[in-house]
DNA sequence: CTGAAAGCGCTTACAG
DNA sequence: CTGAAAGCGCTTACAG
């Protein structure tokens, strides 16, 4: 059984090739008797128009690109599950690619798609990514986490994340509020929440404690260990996988009463310690913001947007 | 700056456009001379041929789908971090949806992919998502996790690494060997591993104790105080999210000594007990086996396999 | 309201 | 070794 084109569609009708392309286009300009006949013998032959030879005509093949910096990110992975879920509800391809915090590799995919002729790319932002070319892709660009002149941008407000926690520390009766984030070189993840502790620390007068550290759950296990030497009473962690090692750190030392708040939360969080205060940093919005954005931009909304997704604070109630 | 086309380039080269279409598809019998000259002009104005064109003369878009059941599992993006790298490396776009356990969604996914002409897919089955269609795709089909008559499979060896963990347990002087399970409802991740078990019981002469459950952290919880009631001297956790729940619940009750074996490991588990022995189901290996597999059926290697990816034994040493 | 014709950017059999 | 021509399956301006 071969492939169906247009032509036979036509011949099936008894009316010409342009008629069908019509009716496949929704022109409203065909009678509505023919317009019935060819979508009924459409629907019958089980016809399916050939995307490819549509974009022949600059009928773009509809499709997006995604660059995640790594899918293990259960952050990115939530984010990246909304953009799917939103241009696939929009009948829009979507390739996905990782970055892996490598600024050269996350070029090559971007030229990978510029030549795919994708209409438009999100992808997750990093420290030591360069700048983006904002002309490509008609400006039909936009980053999550890093913000850049020109475009546009949704971020999370980490920094009042932090501020929350530190308050929340605060008015229940905490004197030696540590913090326990990444090295200052990583901006996003390290830097930002950094500033933001020492920012609350100056306001309230308390002198900062503070741990940095790499991204891995041992060194949250190692970083909470060493504040609580120097003497915190209550710790600010910065990262979900540092939460998670210091909670670990907490239950094997059986001081999980000390008080912990956190930026970031999952389900490995909330097992650890169910009344955690934790501030949720709302990928999954992120996600959806992006995709928005980006679908609003290629339907001719040029202006530039940077939307920052406020956390959302949860005291989580006793299991 | 208008897109470049084949026919710009001829005219620079002096050449006719079916010389340069060759020169692209490195047909050997064009001059050696003028193949350099047209190259260096296609270099030099950053000509990139459309690949829309070239699909419209039956040379298909390179292209495979992958249809996940959640982008959150671990041991699926783990895989499919694997698919994407292989597949990008081969020049193919890769799409990317989310089934969701719902076998409709899948279904649907399915006919989006033979829509958009793939060449082949992947995708991850589950207990309830009824039987595919061999025939799709020219049979360019792997399937994970589940097998199906006709169809290639890629499988871990779950029930293995129940044995072996049993077999651990046994040999470190553990007398009463419980299971911590999903629901038998679940072949893949519940029936199975259980059917191990209780085999192993046999085999070893000993009494099965049992709990089945769901697949959250907090029925790893409640189902290791259980079997600890039940007078269990060590457990087998049936998957990673079982396993973080007991082992949680052991580091809050002080029991951190008792012994656990594991099917399935990540960071998570290994921080919460840096000695435990744990089956790595290999989820990376399987991505890239099951790759590898499609790429070959679509080079025309028609023969189905049923891949069954091996368990890696690790005893963990203390931090 | 509808059809014939030209065109999108390539490939390839054919003729030279 | 190379070019002119036909064709892939659509869209759309043009003419009716």
């Amino acid at each position: 059984m071969k492939k169906l084109t247009i032509r036979d569609i036509a011949e099936l009708a008894g009316v010409g090739k342009s008629t069908v392309s019509r009716v496949l286009n929704n022109d409203p300009k065909v009678k509505t008797e023919t317009q019935t006949k060819i979508r009924e013998i459409i629907k019958e032959v089980g016809y399916k128009p050939s995307a490819v030879a549509r974009a022949m005509n600059n009928q773009p093949i509809k499709s997006i690109g995604i660059v995640v910096t790594r899918l293990s990110s259960s952050a990115e992975n939530q984010a990246l599950s909304e953009i799917i879920d939103f241009f696939h509800q929009h009948e829009y391809e979507v390739l996905v690619l990782e970055s892996r915090y490598d600024s050269e590799l996350l070029n090559t995919h971007i030229e990978l798609m510029v030549q795919k002729q994708v209409e438009g790319i999100i992808f997750f932002g990093f420290t030591d990514q360069g700048l983006v070319n904002k002309e490509l892709f008609n400006g039909n660009i936009v980053m999550i986490a890093v913000e850049q002149p020109g475009i546009s941008s949704v971020t999370t407000n980490s920094p009042l994340a932090v501020k929350h926690c530190f308050e929340y520390l605060k008015t229940h009766g905490a004197r030696n509020i540590a913090f326990l984030g990444v090295h200052e070189s990583d901006i996003q993840t390290g830097k930002l929440r950094l500033d933001a502790y020492k920012e609350a620390c100056a306001t309230h007068k308390t002198k900062p404690i503070i741990y940095l550290t790499d991204m891995e759950y041992a060194d949250g296990v190692k970083g909470c260990k060493a504040l609580l030497k120097a003497g915190a009473d209550a710790v600010i962690c910065g990262t979900e996988r540092l939460t998670g090692g210091a909670l670990v750190h907490l239950l094997r030392e059986g001081k999980s009463d000390l008080p912990v708040a956190a930026v970031g939360i999952n389900d490995y969080i909330r097992i650890l310690n169910p009344g955690i205060f934790a501030a949720d940093l709302q990928y999954a919005k992120v996600g959806k913001e992006a995709a928005v954005l980006l679908f609003q931009k290629m339907k001719g909304n040029n202006k530039n947007t940077d939307t920052v997704v406020e956390p959302l604070m949860t005291e989580l109630a006793e299991l």
